[in-house]
Parts: structure tokens; C-alpha cells; sequence
DNA sequence: TACCACGCACAAAACGTTTTGGAAAATGGA
DNA sequence: TCCATTTTCCAAAACGTTTTGTGCGTGGTA
């Protein structure tokens, strides 16, 4: 090492811009985060010295000052069930994790990756994360209750069926988004609809279901629900369609599948069987992703808006963390992507 | 407030830990890190209290002691981009995101989702970070640059070109494994077999085309190399794959597209252009993702193995930041799924 | 007995901030 | 000129750790 060389890495403290601005270190603390009373003149020297210096508060020293850590912390279930299998909805957690990464980082935060809560130790749960946003919650889901029991702040994306009360979530109407669905279907000539849900017991299947039962009784229409775990993917859907198409029972004139895996497997089946799609059935699917993109005919999809999620959800949780007041649920409209699959335009 | 309850979240510190066992602090913290000496009797009575209070180092506390954060970042280029296009390989972001995050929290890291570096400032950059890992540098990668400059420990997923020092770098070694993909084809009949690669200036790209450059020279056969920047997506695959099957010279019997969605484009304009799929026409891609395997025929893909690629990046840049010695670049076998349009198995 | 080495434990300093509680200087009113 | 404000600034105390340096017994050796 070189005496000439300057150090590397010689951050600058904040004792630094002080000696440089000649003042105390609380003046510049003050000046900088624009709390004390300062006169406009010592403020401007400071911030001139600090941006000369390139000075930024160290994080940790900061964040052990305040007791917040400036991180915030991410956990969608996928996550880690990743090696098991191939989750559906993969473009939706990177849009929507890159969009909360983004939108934290403009405010100063930065957006930790965090595998399921109930599986790691409580302790882990606290590591240094100032609050939560959790992907679509369960039925009095477990890591909700988890951290609420231990008060710290949370973002749900979607509500919990289970937890009327808990209004800090984010997330598209998925009843009257399934409703507009059902419609277009029924414009496009359906009689007869058949709805494909999930296993999951969260409001986007809940909440769907529940819309469907009641538009099928209002437009005086037989009501068929299939439940296919999410997981069971393409073949799940392939499963399904085999036994709406060549069961007992009038065969259904469209298919609305929750998930884009199992329309994709619907779709793919009803062609092996020689049923036509779009003219001998539609096909439609309540979250859009790469499969009904690619399918052939493409399917029509309702794209759940994760980049807009992303940064709602964020900036819920950030207002959650400075105290401000509850305003509800954020409710982020659908783009209903109407494709081949329902017929020509 | 009622003075009944007990403060809800009131987190024991190292000093409750040292006033239950009847010892210092000094010593509780030498007890819990294995560091100074002290008698078994007094490190067990210490351990048993900590565990009796679930008592956890503060990270801040710690981090700004020991100057270290506990936080790793991943910087993965696709992630900022998202929304202006859908980027290939979402799912290998996806599970190698999850595999990191997994690993960092085994080893009691959180691993940070970075939006682009470049664009971000550099303040920004040194976000309360102890390290980097960056997704597939270009060449002479200004990311690395930057980082390396400011003596970040970082790694890197692929090797930068134009680096040829730096082997801190986790990755599959592209110009094997296309080879073997090479010769997957010739044993399947092909005789002239195209390459169709991206126009990103990574490690991926160019060993892999020197790698097909090579191959063709040995086997007698004509090189013929198309490039189609990655964000075309499939629709640059449909249009490379009518300039090789219309265009002027002999028809290819073969195509190798080093991204997903080439050979998903490639495959249904070959189909819609009546060139049967393994039967006059083979195709297959060096990255598995959703579309290879969605495609009718199925298309033959290299597997990244995104998974382990992300264990081993954060554990060498974990060893890095150990100052454990360098263990040169780890090499990750890819996984070679063959497929239907590849011809019968 | 005197000295040394060693095992064990601790007090205090340090990490870089923010915040508290004043104190000095400036201002205004009488 | 003097007191009461107000403005402007600051020293010192926290935040919860880790690390450094030191002291105190105890047993062995000269």
C-alpha cells in the first residue's frame, strides 16, 4: 500500500462535514434531515459541504438511532417452494418485486427477499426489517397473524378472507374483474360457463368464485366449478378439461380459469380432443401470464397489474411506517387482455 | 395503554442477558460469538439465558460495530427493464432470486433487490450493502467497473469478456455445454445447423457462438450466425426463422437459439411456413424457460440451473467477504432436457 | 517467598448517527 | 439600559453491539 494513495473507501462522516462547515455535528444533522432550527444561511453551507463531501448517513448508524433499518421486507410464498416445483405466476413476482424494489428504493429503502415466514424461526422474521409486504394471504393466514401478534407493520396484496378488519392490502376487485370477464364471455355467445379455481384458500379465488356463482344464478345459467390445486399446472388444466369436455352433462360452451397454467392446459387439451377454441369453446383466464401470451390461439386474460401492485403496496407500507393514516385497501384496476381464445376481435 | 399488558415487542438486549446471568456484557458477547475466553460453566449459563429471552444481536447494533451490514444485493439487469418489455428468462430470475435469498438467510444474510446500478447513483450504490451479486456482465461491464473501483466484494452470474483477471464469477461453462447441444444435433442427422444468438455482449453469447464457430469448422459443416437482440423475444425469432427457411441458399436442418423465446418463435414460424418440426426442421435453445416447454413440440433446452447457480454465487461472495481465498470461478453444469423437437427420444 | 504465566472476567471505548436539554447571542419592547 | 423573547447553535446522552486493554486470582516454577 502506497502512503500516497489516498484510503480507498474513507467515508465521509458527518464529524467531517462539521469540521469542514465549521459547526457541531448536530447542526449538520439538523441541516440535513431539515428538523432543528437553523438559519438559512448555516443550512446552505452545510448542504453545500455534505454534497461536496459526498457525505450520506450510515445506514446502520442511523437505523440503530432511529430504530428503523430502512429495509423493507418481501416475502411472497413462490419463493421458496421454487426447486419443488414451478410456480405458476413466475412474471408476475418479478414484475411485481421489481416494481416494490423500485418504487422503495425512490424513497431511500431498500427491499429485502424474504422465503416463507413460516417455515424460519420467529427470530429471522425481525432481521432487521422495518415491515412486511406478504403475497396473497390464506384464510387468517399464519405469517399475518404472525406478524401482527408482534406488531409489526404489514401490506398484504390482497385481502385475507378470514380478516374483514385488516384493511392495509393492496390488490385488484376480483369479484367485479371476474364479473367483466364472465361478461365478455356471454357476449361472445356463451351459455354455459364452466369456472376453474384454485385450491388456495385466498380472496382471488374466493372472491372469484363467489362472482361467479352469482352471475351464473343472475343470468340464469348452470353453474359448474372445477378446483384444481395451482400447482397441478398445465396438467392439472388438461385433467379438467377431459372431464368437462367428455363427462356426463352438457358440455360447456367456455371455460374461465383462474390460474394461466390451467388455461393453458384446457386449452391444450380441448384441441387434442378435437374440441375447436374459440368456435366450439372459449377459453379465458383470470391472471394473465406467459402461457396465455403464448398459447395458440393466445387466451384472453385479465392482467392483474403487478408493477402497479408493486408500487401501491410499497407506498402503503411506507405511509403504514410514518404513522400516517389508514386509507384502506388500494384497489388496482385489471387490464382485461382480450385475445384469440374468445374469438376475433 | 393499559400498564396491565407487558410492552409488546420489548426486544431483550445483550445488557438484560448479562444482568439475568450475572456476568457482563463483554462477556455475553464473547459467550454468543465464540470469541474471548471463558469458561464452559459461564458460556453455557449465557447461552442457556439467551435462549431463555430469544435473545438476537440487534443487526444494526452489530453492523455498525462490526462495520458490516448483513445485507447482500442483487443486481439482475432484466429488473428496471421490466415494464418497457417482458424479459426473457423471468423464471430464471425467479429461481435464482429464490435459491440467493435462501442461502443469504441460511447463512443469517438478507439478500436486496437493486434496481440497475448504472442508472441509480452512486451513493445509492453503497445502500447499506456488504456485497454484490450482478447478473451476466456485458463486456468491460460498467456495473463491475464501478464496483470494483469502489472495492465492493462482488460476484458476478457468467463471466465479463473483457475481464479475463476477474474469476470471481459463478456460471455454466457455455461453450461445453453448446457443444454438447452441437452434437445432440448431428447425432440426431443434422448437417447444417444455424445459430441464432443474442446481441448482448456477455459471456453467454459469445462463448457460445465461438463454441458453435468452432464446431462447424471441425465437422466440415457451414457456419451460418444470425443475431437478434434478446428483447425481440419471439417475434425476432419469427422473423430470423423466415430469413433462414425462404431466404436464398440451403435450408438449415437445424437451429440452435440461444434464448427461449428465439427458439419459440423460430418454431411456430417454421410451423406456420409448413416446415415440420423434429421432421424437417430441428430446433432447440440454449436456456430453458417457460416457452421451451410450453411449445408444441416441446423444444430441447439447456437448463441453466438458475437454483444452484444462486446458491453458489452467494456463497462465493460470502467466502469473498470472509476474506477466504479465491476459489476462481465455480462452473455449474447445465442440465440438458431433450425434448420432442428434437426428434422421437 | 517472589515471580510469571495463564485462565477468566470485566470496564470502557468505539462505531456514526439522532435527539434532548440547554446556553449563548440576537432581537424587541419598555 | 434592562428584561423577556426568540433565534441559533451546541455538548452530551443515547441507540446496542463488538473489541481492546486491563485486572484479578491461582497455580507452577525458580
Amino acid at each position: 500500500m502506497s502512503k500516497e494513495a489516498p484510503p480507498p473507501a474513507a467515508r465521509a462522516t458527518i464529524r467531517d462535514v462539521a469540521r469542514e462547515a465549521g459547526v457541531s455535528v448536530t447542526t449538520v444533522s439538523h441541516a440535513l434531515n431539515g428538523k432543528g432550527t437553523a438559519s438559512e444561511e448555516t443550512r446552505r453551507k452545510v448542504l453545500a459541504v455534505a454534497e461536496r463531501l459526498a457525505y450520506r448517513a450510515h445506514p446502520m448508524a442511523r437505523g440503530l438511532r432511529r430504530g428503523r433499518t430502512g429495509v423493507l421486507g418481501l416475502d411472497m410464498r413462490p419463493l421458496d417452494a421454487i426447486g419443488s416445483y414451478i410456480p405458476e405466476g413466475v412474471d408476475y413476482f418479478v414484475r411485481f418485486a421489481g416494481a416494490a424494489a423500485v418504487t422503495a428504493l425512490d424513497h431511500g429503502l431498500g427491499l429485502m427477499l424474504v422465503p416463507d415466514l413460516t417455515r424460519s424461526d420467529v427470530s429471522r422474521a425481525a432481521l432487521g426489517v422495518d415491515g412486511y409486504v406478504i403475497g396473497d394471504p390464506t384464510r387468517d393466514d399464519p405469517v399475518l397473524t404472525r406478524l401482527l401478534d408482534a406488531s409489526v407493520p404489514v401490506v398484504a396484496v390482497g385481502r385475507d378472507p378470514g380478516r374483514p378488519d385488516f384493511t392495509d392490502w393492496v390488490g385488484t376487485d376480483d369479484a367485479r374483474e371476474t364479473e367483466r370477464m364472465l361478461d365478455l364471455l356471454r357476449s361472445r355467445g356463451a351459455r354455459r360457463v364452466a369456472f376453474l379455481a384454485g385450491t388456495d384458500d385466498n380472496a382471488w379465488n374466493v372472491d372469484a368464485e363467489l362472482a361467479y356463482r352469482e352471475w351464473t344464478a343472475r343470468h340464469a345459467m348452470p353453474a359448474r366449478i372445477l378446483r384444481v390445486p395451482e400447482a397441478a399446472g398445465e396438467d392439472g388444466g388438461r385433467d379438467a378439461a377431459r372431464r368437462l369436455l367428455t363427462g356426463a352433462g352438457e358440455r360447456p360452451d367456455a371455460v374461465h380459469c383462474q390460474t394461466g397454467r390451467h388455461a393453458s392446459g384446457v386449452l391444450a387439451e380441448a384441441l387434442r380432443l378435437g374440441v375447436a377454441v374459440p368456435d366450439d369453446l372459449l377459453v379465458t383466464a383470470g391472471s394473465d401470464a406467459q402461457q396465455t401470451r403464448i398459447a395458440s390461439p393466445a387466451i384472453t386474460a385479465l392482467d392483474l397489474a403487478p408493477e402497479e401492485s408493486g408500487r401501491a403496496a410499497v407506498e402503503l407500507l411506507i405511509a403504514r411506517l410514518n404513522g400516517e393514516p389508514a386509507d384502506g385497501p388500494v384497489v388496482i384496476p385489471a387490464r382485461l387482455h382480450v385475445r384469440a381464445s374468445t374469438g376475433p376481435a
